[in-house]
DNA sequence: TGATTTGTACCGATCGTTCGTTATTATAAT
DNA sequence: ATTATAATAACGAACGATCGGTACAAATCA
């Protein structure tokens, strides 16, 4: 059998980043075919479903990938402010420090949003259980904890959408760092 | 003079929810035209700039909106927490209670992230301007205000991209409820 | 009438997608 | 070890449809 030039990993890393710049309408299948290197027949030999199947892997690549950076992190031991904290760096990573934008955003728009709801709401699901979990443990009670996690990520994906229209990296770095505190402060 | 059929107002009102349900790139001239009842050559014969200069349009009429529904009870008398529940009522009136995207989001992407990131940063600039003025006022330092003020905003956008993706409207309405209490708290 | 608004037809470019074909390579048969 | 087979990977070219945009004449008003 023939040996892919470029590894599947790396070909789903390259969809991710045109379809973050561009959002799912905007990335076209001669962009994504240029940013990838393969032909345009080759990214239908890979991903027989089209453009939609190729969102579709992003999407799972995208989410094992948080799982790893950002849940993980808070499932391990340790103090729960030392555990945000690891949350937080993996926060960053994941988004290129603010500059990459978020597929929740992206994909949420439009005949996208029909198509993804179901991914993008687990997502978020499994996001919140395990930052409510942390701060469960933190003494919190469960409607609090709840509560506060939704808050989080409210956060954060305002400060991606922020920082993205005002050209400022500021915002999200800023965002970021503040969470640790206002998620476990007492009252 | 031929009198338009339909007032150029209503024209831009079902524009701004032709591109708040696509985004730039997903909202085609078709769609557009179909949205409005105008035909193709109606709306490049009002907009002779194409579909950019309907984008910029819908943006001013959205900011005239935005400034009377959401800045102008920011500025009028009256306690600074009576004000700050004038402009919550604002908000959920100007983002449909949480149905609509806001343009910030999706003219912020891709190519229209380009064009269009002077006035979208104006806009934010200007709301930031008047909620941080309504907080000294109430007491807070510029800093304190002017950091308070950046965090609304970022949850309300954050709260659209949540409610979005999960389809969940009591997320943005939550949100706008909490904002009085979390901006005025001492400390 | 004269100015303006609109519908229809059309343009070249690009859209997402498919076709037909050629390299490359692991496996099976010789 | 050599050959044949089958599978995978890649490509250029083209598909019908739609894209954003234009030309122009009929229709609609003052």
């Amino acid at each position: 059998m023939a040996a892919p030039i470029v590894p599947r990993e790396e070909v789903l890393d390259r969809l991710l980043t045109a379809f973050r710049e561009h959002g799912y309408d905007g990335a076209s299948i001669a962009r994504l075919s240029e940013a990838t290197g393969l032909g345009k027949a080759s990214l239908y030999h890979h991903f027989k479903g089209g453009k939609q199947e190729m969102a579709e892997a992003v999407l799972i690549q995208s989410g094992s990938r948080f799982a790893s950076l950002v849940i993980a992190p808070l499932r391990g031991g340790g103090e729960p402010r030392r555990r945000l904290r690891a949350m937080v760096a993996g926060l960053g990573d994941f988004y290129a420090r603010g500059q990459g934008s978020c597929l929740l955003e992206l994909f949420g728009i439009g005949a996208a949003g029909e198509r993804f709801r179901p991914q993008l709401k687990g997502a978020i699901h499994r996001f919140q259980n395990a930052l409510a979990a942390v701060l469960i443990e933190a003494g919190l009670d469960q409607a609090e904890a709840t509560s506060r996690a939704e808050n989080a990520i409210i956060a954060i994906q305002g400060a991606l959408v922020v920082g993205r229209a005002t050209a400022d990296r500021s915002v999200f770095r800023r965002t970021l760092e503040s969470l640790p505190d206002s998620l476990l402060a007492r009252g």
